[in-house]
DNA sequence: TGCAGAATAGAACGACCGTTCGATTTTGTC
DNA sequence: GACAAAATCGAACGGTCGTTCTATTCTGCA
């Protein structure tokens, strides 16, 4: 991979070479489930993407529903790296709440590679119960806990109507993202992501103290 | 099979017996795939669930993608049936486009055993090209044209603002159902068909002409 | 350098898949 | 009731699946 210097040590050996390849397993693995969703995911497949055996990627999991909740934490990880984690750093309020959303619409009609696993994983396991099913409904529920404070916190900073509903508010602004989702990756419509935009400044407005 | 009267003509002939079994088949084919999706669906678990062979289920359609396709076509018929045709005898205008939601908001929370395989294949046929994300795209887009149309006919009928723009409606009105389907099926929230009627409400108000 | 243990390969398993084909039963018609 | 056609069955096919084993290779540490 790299000839720096005399010294044949390998250069990253913090991590056991195990945890390396687990980790591009889960990495390829995030990437097809984004595809073919987390039901479609095949250990043949991915052995066969990652050039190894089937067995030699199975032994990383144990068997495909401990890789199906693998693959789920992964995209909560990257979900909170790249959505949640850059917006605490604006103000409270509606800044942050924007900026909340503008991050999440573009995760999911933008970054055409990682289709939103929480999206197609809601429907896949609408009538499934199970581990896998639990991973994925309580990180869901994380997430929109999280939403839920960050409406909150607008309307403690005044910036929406005391007696606004957040479970109500949140509800919207979700069926806008869903909305985004469908159109842009299904109907492969163009555009919608400034509908999205719209939509939610409009929902924003309504909460809003009233003004004038 | 009967022992009714001497005359052992069978009752309902006015179709071929493979009519009947292939509308049966159907039946219980669209039941499964509203739990398992388009893609769960199984030729032979679908067999072990009419009681017949493999092969003879099989023979009716000639290939799963045609099956999953008549599946698709058989729930259109419904849903036109259900959701569209009865709400055409609504009047014009707002009370038809109401008709309209209730009826489909009812169609995708209420009636569990027949989850709506719009939303469900959307996501399944993200990206995957082919006869199948073709036929469910079209019937989506026939049903989300007849909306549009409902919409500029409110419109015309002085019901919403002449500036409205439909499609921009049509896509909030969307979202809240997204919404509702996901709420109430995956996460199995309660009281989200109050939600979503209270944001219809909201949408409609936003888009009627200033009142007072 | 050697050695324990981790990592991977390879083959095999039983199960299910969609599909094919020929035999068999059932149906509708004269 | 006979006969052609339609419907159904049953067995088999090649393929993929997740999983289990037993070897083999590689890694990291003494």
């Amino acid at each position: 991979m790299t000839s720096s210097s005399s010294s044949s040590a390998p250069e990253a050996r913090s991590l056991q070479k195990g945890r390396q390849t687990r980790a591009a397993i889960l990495d390829a693995a995030l990437a097809m489930a984004s595809h073919v969703g987390l039901e479609g995911l095949s250990i043949g497949a991915l052995a066969e993407m990652m050039g190894m055996s089937k067995s030699g990627v199975f032994a990383h999991f144990g068997s495909r529903e401990e890789l199906q909740i693998s693959v789920i934490r992964e995209y909560h990880g990257r979900f909170e790296e790249e959505v949640f984690f850059p917006s605490m750093r604006q103000p409270r309020g509606l800044p942050r709440l924007h900026e909340l959303f503008e991050r999440w619409i573009r995760r999911v009609s933008v970054e055409i590679d990682s289709g939103c696993i929480y999206i197609s994983g809601a429907v896949e396991f609408d009538d499934r119960p199970g581990p896998v099913r639990d991973a994925l409904a309580s990180m869901v529920r994380a997430w929109h806990a999280a939403l839920r404070r960050a409406i909150e916190m607008a309307v403690k900073e005044g910036h929406l109507r005391a007696d606004t509903d957040a479970t109500q508010m949140l509800f919207e602004i979700h069926g806008l993202i869903l909305a985004l989702h469908h159109d842009a990756r299904f109907l492969r419509n163009t555009g919608v992501l400034d509908r999205a935009r719209s939509a939610f400044a409009r929902v924003i407005a309504h909460y809003e103290p009233r003004r004038g």
